[in-house]
DNA sequence: CGCGTTTGACCCGCGC
DNA sequence: GCGCGGGTCAAACGCG
């Protein structure tokens, strides 16, 4: 079936095969004795119920960001602890709807900020995602829309309003916000991640047993959507797609909560919150042309993570570098 | 009563 | 053109 594989394609989540790869079921890189092993047997006991740990633990590591924004690279040997990493595959979007698959090796996941129960992997998506042309484009078609449910509404038993510029349509080929994947090991579906969902559907997968749940943000004129589906060969593992970005705070971090979904300290909750949302399609375009100049990549960085102080700059270059090399044909 | 979930119907894009 | 599958809508329903 060739079409199992678009949507995993088309949000590069690393599906089926892949996802085996990504939770390797004994933790590499020794700990014999498995304390302070994040290897996943621990995690299934112990569900994950909050996904904003997923980003928390003991210090927040800027590989994860770097590798969040697609920035996926064999990390640097300052990212790795010493001990208790799992090592994993992960699906990186190299640009134009290219992927690979960035091999363990040295690219330990392990230095991530993961709980005791909970394991995380990311992969952004999308390619060449203008967010305000499509922006635009989607507010065009969904005006269309609604003029076409007016115009059903008025003239009901007339002629069908199918009529609307169909060349319009096509012009206006359906995009879809960039998107963002999360892969989570949990017991839960729905992982709270600070903000309120309404859920306003649910498919069933096919060649799966398990339905997909699609969300939507509840702030008013919010457009993220997430969808929540579960791989069918480890029920534990949850794929969950953000679509689009929050127009506003997360109502926890207004409220001032720290318990759950407060961000990492280390983060500020603009950069917390854009690294959670936001594409940066453009960095691994130019990292695919062989562009090495790491100020271009920083300059390509959203606002808000422009202004955020990376810890060390050389890293960051190391991690840019080290993309860049692994992007060679 | 307000808010969220459920669920069948509908729409649309895509492959054949 | 047709069928399939994904995504969305919206009425009905449940819950606090």
């Amino acid at each position: 079936m060739p079409g199992d594989h678009e949507e995993a394609d088309r949000y590069h989540i690393p599906f089926h095969d892949e996802l085996s790869s990504l939770f390797p079921q004994k933790p590499a890189g020794g700990d014999a004795n498995g304390t302070g092993s994040l290897g996943f047997d621990q995690q299934a006991e112990s569900p994950l119920v909050n996904f904003t740990d997923a980003f928390r633990g003991s210090n927040m590591d800027y590989g994860v960001i770097a590798r969040a924004l697609g920035l996926s690279c064999p990390a640097p040997s300052k990212f790795l602890r010493s001990s208790g990493t799992a090592s994993r595959e992960l699906m990186v979007d190299v640009g134009n709807g290219r992927k690979s698959l960035v091999p363990s090796l040295g690219c330990s996941l392990g230095a991530t900020p993961m709980t005791p129960n909970s394991s995380i992997s990311s992969s952004s998506t999308e390619a060449a995602g203008e967010e305000a042309a499509e922006r635009c484009k989607k507010d065009e078609k969904k005006q269309g829309e609604e003029q076409k449910k007016q115009a059903k509404g008025d003239e009901e038993g007339g002629d069908k309003p199918k009529t609307l510029s169909t060349a319009k349509k096509k012009a206006e080929k359906r995009q879809r916000e960039p998107a963002f994947a999360f892969v989570t090991k949990s017991e839960v579906d729905h992982l709270e991640d600070g903000y309120r969902w309404r859920k306003y559907g649910q498919k069933a997968v096919k060649n799966s047993p398990y339905p997909r749940s699609y969300y939507r943000c509840t702030t008013q004129k919010c457009p993220v959507k997430k969808r929540v589906e579960r791989s069918y060969q480890d029920p534990k593992i949850v794929v969950t797609t953000y679509e689009g970005k929050h127009t506003h705070q997360s109502p926890a971090a207004v409220r001032g909560s720290t318990h759950l979904v407060a961000p990492p300290t280390t983060m500020p909750v603009s950069f917390y919150h854009d690294l959670m949302m936001h594409q940066v399609p453009q960095l691994s375009n130019t990292c695919q042309q062989g562009n090495t100049n790491p100020n271009m990549y920083l300059a390509n960085l959203p606002p808000a993570l422009q202004q955020h102080q990376f810890p060390e700059y050389g890293l960051l270059q190391d991690v840019l570098f080290s993309f860049d090399h692994g992007s060679q044909p």
